[in-house]
RNA sequence: GGGCCCGUAGCCUAGCCAGGAUGGGGCGUCGGCCUCCUAAGCCGAUGGUCCUGGGUUCAAAUCCCAGCGGGCCCGCCA
């Protein structure tokens, strides 16, 4: 990484350089100073001002214990021995013991400055994606939402969350491929096959995944309706039961007229097609199980509609600049007898039993026998339901027919990463522990859960079912047509088709930058207010620092001068450079540790920073000729980092806004 | 009933995994700043029982235990 003793011209990572020489450092001089003694892991921290150097260690609280000498007095010898090692290190100025005993070190900013700036002109697209030193194959399988209506604002957090998993792992040196799970097998796609060919196959008006979604919440909800209605007749007024139904009824009486305000035509030409047919379950149940044959109609029936949709999740992922590697359909695994294989095998294992006809995977029983609690970090005492295999009428089941797409997964890649939400949080578990039970307890270790949190909306749930969602596309049209309004403003001598650019990319920015911001463990509650939100911490905001970087560069006709670092004086320029230093270190952390957000909230500081700069230090009338240098080098390090942070979130950095 | 996740100012949020010095931001509110590189900006003020109670530790927002509150899951749905 770095060369003890000699100056690096560029780093990958500046300030993970000052890092080494410090750990080094610290390392040589607690083996001087106590050549007997064991020494613990040794950690550097960022210290909380400042005042207390770049980096600091607290080694010292640990050593006392062990030397039975005050933290501050080991810290005392350490530091005096300091300044004959310090000399070899070209970016440590300083080693002082402060505090109640912390060993501080101060970085030679003007080194530091110099490799940063030059690091990130050098490096330009590629600063601060360190590369791995143990490059995988990593499949990111996302969204994957059923092709039965848009992506709505919810599944987007998913599509959002995985696309930035994706770019950041790529950038971290990965083979990374995306996957969409097309999951075109189970009950809803039956019911929406129902309903479109009952309507006999149109093509749809506007837009098509839209047109599907209403097909398909209006044909499920009238079959809710009807299925409730026998249901309660059949009770009779008796039962205490009814009570319930009937309320459900109610609810679903409810959605149908919110959708037949919606979509008049719509719903009433199904209403009528369906009021027609004796037994619409039946319908749905056979379609099912036909489609899953590999019957010739229901195959040309279901993947019309289905593609119908796709093709709608593509025009919104190209809009979105989402990209996808591999659309896995689901149906594929079932037709070429690969569900069907798994699950013998599996039925071969003393841990699925048929239970009145189904075959149940007791899930507990297999976690027991192949000691797996340990395995997946579960309590001893925790009981893992078991897992239905498939319905009585032979046809297959969801997490069943994900055994199979797993192991093709996982046999293509080092590891597999399925973005889904925290709700499927057992299923996965479930599925993981059946690898295990196939054998695959090796492979299924290289499955990862990526789990988020729901996006909600103050008042109720988003439920594609009952068609109650504000879609994607919406979002980002409105968003879109925000920005426009903005740019418009701000720059009305702009060209029109100039101000639409710079308006598609504010627009798209701020809604993906708002659905990644958040932990994903955190639930996110969607108002319009955050999603449209273009001050502060919002894509917009980090896009104008962006644009303001290029907008100096731009005046003076930038060329890379060969500036004097050690002009830099202001605690405003300290700042900016050590973020700039930093963005490597942040940027691995993110990629090992799958944190999206880490990318998001470095950004976002990273601007702020700036900001703060340019308010209040000229640039290109700088006190100096020189001084203004050395700052022209700083923006231009600043405006690298900001768009090739930006990039890991899929947001586009425009030069103007 | 059991399991998982979350709980940080009026609201939103970082820090928690790998414990360290006065807990960072943002929105809001109040007050300032455009003859000077884009005010989608900057500066200042305001606001905190880090859910509660124990424990571990020289040191706890962070680790452990027990509660409380909210969400999700435990389906022949996905």
């Amino acid at each position: 990484m770095y060369e003890v003793k000699n100056v690096t011209r560029v780093s990958s990572n500046p300030f993970g350089e000052f890092r080494n020489q410090c750990s080094t450092t610290l390392r040589t001089l607690l083996q001087e100073a106590f050549p007997d003694t064991t020494l613990p892991a040794l950690s550097l921290n960022i210290p909380p001002n400042p005042e207390f150097g770049e980096l600091s260690s607290s080694i010292c609280f640990e050593l006392s214990k062990l030397l039975k000498k005050s933290p501050l007095d080991l810290a005392k010898q350490i530091a005096a021995k300091a300044e004959l090692e310090r000399s070899s290190f070209n970016l440590v100025s300083a080693i002082k013991a402060e505090g109640q005993g912390y060993v501080n070190f101060y970085v030679n900013f003007a080194e530091l400055a110099r490799l940063t700036v030059e690091s990130a002109k050098a490096l330009n697209t590629d600063y601060g994606y360190v590369k791995t030193e143990r490059p995988q194959r990593i499949i990111v399988e996302h969204t994957s939402a059923n092709p039965i209506h848009p992506i709505h604002i919810g599944t987007s957090r998913n599509t959002v969350l995985g696309d930035t998993l994706a770019r950041v792992l790529e950038a971290r040196g990965h083979t990374v491929s995306r996957h969409y799970y097309i999951d075109d097998v189970g009950r809803q796609s039956a019911v929406i096959a129902y309903g479109y060919n009952l309507l006999g196959r149109p093509k749809p008006d506007g837009k098509p995944d839209h047109y599907v979604g209403a097909v398909y919440a209006i044909t499920s909800c009238l079959l809710e309706i009807r299925k409730l209605k026998e249901t309660i007749e059949k009770a009779g007024s008796a039962f205490e039961e009814t009570i319930n139904l009937k309320k459900n009824l109610d609810d679903w009486v409810a959605v149908a007229a919110e959708l037949e305000q919606k979509f008049p035509k719509l719903f009433n030409a199904l209403l009528e097609k369906i009021n027609e047919d004796k037994n619409p379950e039946l319908k749905v149940s056979q379609l099912l199980r036909e489609y899953e044959e590999g019957r010739n109609e229901a195959k040309k029936l279901i993947r019309e509609f289905s593609q119908l949709c796709l093709e709608g999740f593509k025009q919104t992922f190209a809009r979105a600049e989402v990209s996808v590697d591999s659309w896995d359909r689901e149906s594929n695994f079932v037709w070429n007898s690969d569900v069907s294989r798994t699950l013998e095998t599996l039925k071969k294992t003393p841990f699925v039993v048929n239970e009145n006809g189904v075959y149940e995977f007791d899930a507990e029983k297999a976690a027991q026998t192949l000691d797996l609690k340990k395995v997946f970090d579960l309590k001893e005492d925790q009981e893992i339901p078991s897992l239905t295999l498939g319905r009585a009428d032979g046809t297959t089941l969801y997490t069943t027919r994900d055994i199979p797409y797993s192991i093709w997964k996982l046999k293509q890649a080092d590891t597999v990463i399925n973005v889904i939400g925290m709700e499927q949080t057992l299923s996965q578990l479930q599925l993981k522990i059946a690898l295990c039970a196939l054998g695959h307890t090796e492979k299924a270790k290289n499955l990862i859960h990526f789990s988020y949190n729901l996006v909600s909306f103050p008042g109720q749930r988003i439920s594609g079912r009952r068609g109650r969602y504000v879609t994607f596309d919406e979002v980002i049209e409105e968003s879109v047509a925000r920005a426009y309004e903005e740019v418009s403003k701000r720059s009305p001598e702009l060209p029109d088709e100039v101000k639409r650019g710079i308006a598609e990319a504010v627009g798209v920015g701020a809604v993906k930058y708002a659905l990644v911001e958040t932990d994903p463990q955190k639930r996110v509650v969607f108002t319009w207010d955050k999603v449209l939100n273009f001050e502060t911490n919002s894509a917009p905001y980090i896009q104008y620092s962006h644009a303001r970087a290029c907008n100096i560069l731009k005046k003076v006709d930038y060329k890379p001068p060969n500036a004097d670092m050690s002009l830099l004086k202001d605690p405003l320029e300290r700042d900016l450079v050590l973020a700039v230093a930093r963005f490597p270190e942040i940027f691995v952390d993110a990629a090992d540790n799958l944190k999206p957000n880490a990318i998001a909230e470095y950004s976002n500081a990273l601007a702020d920073k700036f900001n703060a700069f340019y308010a209040s230090l000229p640039v290109i009338k700088a006190e100096t000729p020189e001084l203004s240098s050395a700052r022209l080098m700083i923006v231009e390090a600043v405006r690298i980092t900001l768009r090739n942070a930006l990039k890991l979130i899929g947001i586009e950095a425009p030069e103007r806004m």
